[in-house]
RNA sequence: GGGCCUGUGGGUUAGUCUGGCCUAUGCUAGAUGGUUUGGGACCAUUUGACCCUGGUUCAAAUCCAGGCAGGCCCA
């Protein structure tokens, strides 16, 4: 009966992961996809609202990192491209040049945004004399002004960020949150002294990084990004992978040191305390919806979404039941509102004229944390009714309500930190091994669908190439938690505590 | 980049193969009134759709062409 019921709601079971995810963002009111352009979806305002709280998180550590918002224009004419691409042309040469040909592998993209812009072309009626584009991403613009603001060691460190749209022509098939073309994207550019300088902000982004998946309540992995797989123009880059429910994993933030080469492109330079003239050492932080795509992948149930807490849109429903029985219903619901209201917390009071088990149901997809009832009966006990999103529902008494309220949330952030992390270790699994035989390389076991594969790696670009043309999975780069003794590299056999993963991404 | 599939009220769905019995079905959602309220109540009334443009035909939701939009698979 109950199964049946749900169906009606259309809520698909989680273990059919790509059939729950498209449904529960539009079920649960985060967007409307039916917006007549692929991979653009509308922000209804209970995702929306989640966004800006996730911003919110953002924002609080860029202020206590000491980073200021700054919000660039959209467009960026089409000349400002050439720095960028001789950039990029410059560094493949120089790494083809310093290699050992063997070493490297054979399909290495032209890497770069180039092909999934949007283009201006036309003004009005008129043809643009110089076209301009939508922003990918925007070191090109914001390096074209950067050097107007740097001209002395005094303005260094300059530690900028925004949260803005970009957009990029996605060919492939497009999800909510996690492959879009209008991108809500974050993004922190930083310019230092010097190399330790920058070196020092990936630490502190590192931190930044940990902070916001504690206050999301969930575990990733860390890596730094394989060469071939680093950012254009970046020295290298860290990753932030998510472990969803269908094994794939989500990258949601990474930061690259550039080191002084997009300074270089671009000219970005300062006179020193000794009158010489330098480069500056940069660095990025990206981050998108993709933060919220994780959240509802990694908490979310057959019964709905679980926002965290830190991110719920509506952190207590307070629900009055019958409250034509007795006039103190209602009156009690609000003063409970108000008491909850006024200590900071984000309460919404329901009392639409339905049944109290259709109320339940809603607020269950919604993914609201702390349901809260009040009817005639907890009046003459003084007492209200709680019920967590996570299980469990008791009468507690009123006086106690903000710091009963105040340990459910408590309780409820920690054990979703506790089933996420069994979820990830659920999916990451013991790489089964491979051997060189005469007709190639083959696996010592054939894998399983839907895993993240770890294992000790201490090979080149062409030994990793074997081993993503044997499993068909992705290299996520060297794990930021190495193996705390050394092991034999499964590839040349040499002991290495350098940890990877194999996956299969988003 | 290559191949395949789909488009019917807000959502979902029947009808399409085999053109006419379609004045287009059911569920859900919405509106109004009544009734009810501690985990999806009920009754009555009611609103609402064949993606667009052409073509074939006495006749098109149904067949054909193009467009637009969406989905799937392979590189």
């Amino acid at each position: 009966m109950a199964s049946r019921d749900k169906a009606k709601r259309g809520i698909p079971s989680k273990e059919d992961f790509n059939l729950w995810y498209p449904a529960i963002v539009e079920i649960a009111d985060l967007v409307d996809k039916r917006y007549p352009i692929k991979g653009m979806d509308v922000w209804k305002p209970y995702g929306w609202k989640a966004m800006m709280l996730i911003d919110g998180l953002t924002r609080a550590e860029m202020d206590r990192t000491g980073h200021e918002e700054y919000n660039f224009p959209l467009l960026v004419p089409e000349d400002l491209l050439e720095k960028e691409n001789k950039l990029v042309s410059l560094l493949k040469m120089a790494r083809e040049q310093g290699v050992d040909p063997s070493e490297l592998r054979l399909d290495e993209d032209d890497a770069g945004f180039k092909k999934e812009v949007y283009w201006v072309k036309h003004a009005g009626e008129n043809e643009l004399d110089l076209p301009m584009f939508l922003r990918p991403t925007s070191e090109t613009p914001m390096y074209t002004m950067f050097p107007l603001w740097v001209r002395s060691h005094s303005d260094l460190p300059l530690k900028t960020f925004q949260i803005v749209n970009t957009f990029r022509y996605e060919t492939k098939q497009t999800r909510s949150f996690i492959r879009v073309r209008e991108i809500h994207f974050f993004e922190a550019h930083t310019a230092h002294k010097d190399q330790s300088g920058a070196d020092a902000q990936i630490k502190e982004d590192a931190i930044i990084v940990q902070n916001l998946l504690h206050d999301l309540c969930f575990p990733a992995l860390i890596s730094k990004r394989p060469v071939w797989d680093t950012f254009p123009g970046a020295w290298y880059s860290n990753a932030v992978d998510v472990v969803m429910p269908n094994g794939r994993t989500l990258q949601v933030a990474t930061y690259h040191h550039y080191k002084d080469q997009w300074a270089k492109a671009f000219e970005l330079k300062y006179e020193d305390v000794n009158g010489e003239t330098k480069f500056c050492h940069q660095t990025t932080f990206g981050m998108s919806e993709r933060m919220l795509g994780a959240i509802v992948g990694m908490h979310g149930d057959d019964s709905g979404l679980i926002f965290p807490p830190k991110v719920a849109p509506i952190q207590i429903v307070i629900m009055p039941v019958a409250e034509h029985l007795d006039d103190n219903v209602i009156l009690k619901v609000k003063n409970i509102a108000e008491q909850l209201h006024s200590n900071g917390y984000r309460v919404r009071v329901d009392d639409r004229d339905i049944r109290p088990g259709a109320k339940h149901y809603d607020w269950e997809i919604k993914g609201v944390p702390i349901r809260i009832e009040v009817g005639p009966r907890d009046l003459k006990s003084g007492q209200f009714v709680m019920t967590l999103r996570t299980g469990g529902k008791d009468s507690h008494d009123s006086n106690l309500l903000l710091e009963i309220v105040s340990q459910a949330i408590g309780d409820i952030e920690s054990e979703l930190r506790q089933r996420s992390s069994e979820h990830m270790k659920k999916f990451v699994v013991k790489f089964p091994g491979i051997t060189e035989t005469d007709n190639g390389w083959k696996l010592n076991s054939p894998l399983e669908e839907g895993k993240v594969y770890e294992f000790a790696f201490d090979g080149n670009d062409s030994h990793a190439e074997i081993l993503e043309k044997a499993t068909g999975l992705t290299f996520l780069g060297d794990c930021s938690e190495p193996y705390s003794e050394p092991q034999p590299c499964v590839v040349t056999g040499k002991m290495t505590t350098n940890k990877q993963h194999l996956a299969r991404m988003y």
